[in-house]
DNA sequence: GGACTGACCAACC
DNA sequence: AGGTTGGCCAGTC
């Protein structure tokens, strides 16, 4: 179903498990789409759901979303989400693995 | 209806 | 090792 690639990004984004982050080229990748990432985002941005957008975070661990970025650091943290000394979220520890049931072709 | 923009990422210099 | 550019597609002006 979802033919739409934001339709896909929202399942994804709703399937990242309590504790665990992805980042946006992470989901792009997922679902098909190596070079979408920056619509990843896109569809963060449009904030559609309730969806827990919080949990999703640029490759390198930072957060990204301008003011909300500080908001999200805090919903992460209180997620027991661990977070490295530069203030970054720790991928090491943290990514969540997509399973490929998650995408809905 | 056309053009610009945009929560990014990876490659190239 | 760090900074800049390209790329991709949907939404907004």
């Amino acid at each position: 179903m979802a033919g739409s690639f934001f339709q896909s990004v929202y399942d994804v984004v709703a399937a990242i498990p309590y504790g665990k982050v992805v980042s946006y080229g992470d989901i792009a990748r997922a679902i098909g789409y190596p070079r979408r990432a920056r619509f990843v985002g896109f569809a963060m941005r449009a904030c559609p759901d309730h969806l827990p957008w919080h949990r999703v975070v640029m490759s390198d661990g930072s957060i990204a979303g301008g003011e909300f970025a500080l908001v999200r650091e805090m919903l992460l943290r209180g997620e027991n989400v661990p977070f490295l000394p530069d203030g970054r979220v720790d991928m090491k520890r943290c990514r969540a693995v997509i399973a490929p049931e998650i995408v809905k072709s």
